[in-house]
RNA sequence: GGGGGUGUAGCUCAAUUGGUUAGAGCGCUGCCCUGUCACGGCAGAGGUUACGGGUUCGAGCCCCGCCACUCCCGCCA
């Protein structure tokens, strides 16, 4: 028996014809002398009818046998169903299928968890949906999101190769760089000690490529770093890579300068305001040592106005203060509007200069709450950051701040620093990675004053989230030698080692060029509406890195240890 | 590495704050049922309260440890 039509296909049109359908059984409703079952495949659901005075009786009692997510296959008549009782919730709702012969493929245990109902599977530990991922990607929501990732990706292919990009797959046993996320290591059976590593991302091939006269390259690629796992990374992930001429940018531009200073993130989330002010002018011989303090030690005084939050309770305000806390804020200075009324321990430090600075800066009014940090610029905006998507999440629970759900505020934000200080290493390193080409008129600085130098450097944000990022190279070799060298002190040795290749490449005539990865799995996400990527892959791992469906990673034999000469300092605990 | 949350029947949850035999809905098993689509009715089975200790006359509940999952900080060029 092979299908004729799909489980989402029959209409009235169908009438009299006569259809093969296979598929799950996705419910059975045995009335005792009619049996319904509705048979699910990954494009909807049909109702089929057993009717005995219509069937051999051992063919309804086969029927009869079946149980949720059995394999069948039936052939019947479409017909029409008997006035009132069609089914509105699918579209095949006005047929059904008499059902004349039913093979069935294969019987299915009793299942570990319900996938017929959305609303309790949607409700089931998300352990046990990944020990099951089979039955899991069964369930309608999985399925959508499985088949819009194909779909975005088609486009995705599509549309570059229009655009004249080549993909070109890049290896994936690569070689270990020194900069960046943790890496994972292959041991090379062929000689002992030596280590291939998976790509954190394509980075250096394609800078190759481009030597090599590609001009534009993308490719969907796999890339892979060891480091702890969020609802949004996983250790390996898909890019979608480009690297080319500069890349056009329809979108708004933010500096990184003005991000921080307005919404206290690299990354904002525009789609509500509640943005940061500055008062640390207006603070700097205050009489509350705290801020004027704070500005004294080159810091910066900000606040932010959570409009309508002042009916906070004490409980919220210390959740707050903890949570400031946990982002390195020594306190949460705050104050409520309410009853006509600034409500705060630190008001009596405040003169009327300052309120009045406060009231027209925030707009303050009835009703709000106003928060504050004091410390160096950075740390300031960032911790308001963080508390201002906070609020926003308070506000949004209590009803007062509602974002439509189908807004999407992309923005590029550009003029990053090239550089950061690591202050346990004492030592600079690069913000984005090694290969970002500096601001020209900034690389006089690269070696003087490394803190000032701006990289030519996007970062593409959608909704708070960053999608991706992009930068223009460094082409010419004696810069990216003065970057590894001078700046990142890299010994000569260790850069000919690790980099040799790539100084080489571009002594033989390299274009400028520049690229952009977007977080394919992150652009997925947000189009399916969730808020973790596991949702988007169809065997994610856990936030330990473990698959639970497979129970990898393992132990190996003895003999394959040997065959690529390692040797185990700790057993796996038991 | 650190902090928070969760873990009770196959699933989702409850258990009056330490007190009788740990309950409900769904699912499952059996019987009944010819227009259901969350079918319905009757009956039934099903529990190492994640795991290991401890306190107590008595622990799902308190304490210590441990495991798993999850969110966050660090980390993620």
């Amino acid at each position: 028996m092979k299908r004729t039509h799909h489980c989402n296909e029959l209409r009235p049109a169908h009438i009299g014809q006569t259809a093969t359908l296979s598929g799950w059984v996705h419910s059975r409703r045995d009335l005792g002398g009619l049996i319904f079952i509705d048979i699910r495949d990954r494009e909807g659901r049909t109702q089929t009818v057993f009717d005995p005075s219509d069937l051999p009786k051992e063919i309804f009692e086969r029927a009869a046998s079946l149980r949720s997510e059995c394999v069948v296959a039936i052939t019947g008549k479409v017909r029409q169903r008997p006035a009132g009782t069609n089914n509105v919730k699918i579209a095949t709702g006005e047929v059904e299928v008499a059902v004349r012969a039913l093979e069935v493929l294969n019987m299915a245990d009793v299942l570990p968890f319900p996938v017929d109902d959305p609303e309790l599977a949607s409700k089931v530990n998300e352990e046990l949906r990944l020990q099951y991922r089979y039955l899991d990607l069964r369930r309608p929501e999985m399925a959508r999101n499985i088949r819009l990732r194909s779909q975005v990706a088609t486009a995705t292919r599509v549309f570059m190769e229009e655009q004249g990009f080549l993909e070109v797959e890049t290896p994936v046993l690569f070689k270990s760089t020194p900069e960046g996320a943790r890496e994972f290591l292959v041991p090379n059976r062929r000689e002992p000690g030596t280590f291939y590593a998976l790509p954190q991302s394509p980075q250096q091939f394609k800078q190759i490529l481009m030597v090599g006269g590609v001009e534009r390259y993308y490719q969907l690629a796999r890339c892979f770093r060891d480091e702890d796992q969020r609802a949004d990374r996983q250790l390996e992930f898909t890019q979608i890579d480009i690297l080319g001429e500069d890349i056009v940018t329809p979108f708004t531009r933010i500096t990184f300068e003005e991000a921080l200073n307005r919404y206290g993130a690299d990354k904002p989330d525009t789609r509500f305001g509640m943005e940061l002010a500055d008062f640390t002018e207006e603070f700097r011989s205050s009489g509350f040592k705290v801020f004027s303090g704070a500005v004294a030690a080159g810091g910066v005084v900000k606040a932010l106005n959570a409009k309508g939050l002042a009916g906070a309770t004490q409980g919220q305000i210390e959740t707050m203060t903890e949570y400031a806390k946990s982002f390195g804020a020594k306190g949460l200075a705050y104050i409520k509007v309410e009853g006509g009324e600034w409500k705060s321990p630190i008001m009596k430090f405040f003169n009327d200069v300052e309120k009045a600075a406060l009231t027209k800066k925030l707009g303050i009014e009835e009703g709000d709450l106003i928060l504050f940090a004091a410390d160096q610029w950075l740390t300031a905006c960032e911790i308001l950051g963080k508390i201002r998507l906070y609020c926003a999440g308070v506000l949004k629970g209590q009803g007062k701040l509602t974002i439509a759900p189908n807004r999407f505020d992309f923005l590029w934000v550009v003029d990053f620093p090239l550089l950061s200080f690591d202050k346990e290493q004492n030592r600079w390193y690069s913000s984005h990675h090694p290969f970002t080409a500096p601001v020209a008129e900034d690389i006089q600085f690269l070696t003087s004053d490394p803190k000032k130098v701006r990289g030519q450097h996007y970062d593409i944000v959608v909704n708070g989230t960053e999608l991706g990022g992009g930068s223009i190279r460094i082409h010419q070799p004696d810069v990216q030698k003065t970057v590894f060298e001078q700046v990142l002190q890299i010994s000569p040795e260790e850069t000919k080692l690790r980099f040799g290749y790539l100084l080489e490449a571009f002594r033989y005539g390299a274009p400028p060029h520049g690229g952009i990865a977007l977080g394919f799995d992150r652009l997925i996400a947000i189009l399916c509406g969730t808020p973790s990527i596991r949702d988007v892959i169809a065997f994610p791992k856990t936030a330990k890195g473990t698959d639970l469906m497979t129970n990898s990673p393992a132990p190996v034999t003895p003999k394959q240890l040997r065959d690529l000469h390692l040797e185990l300092k700790a057993a796996k605990k038991e």
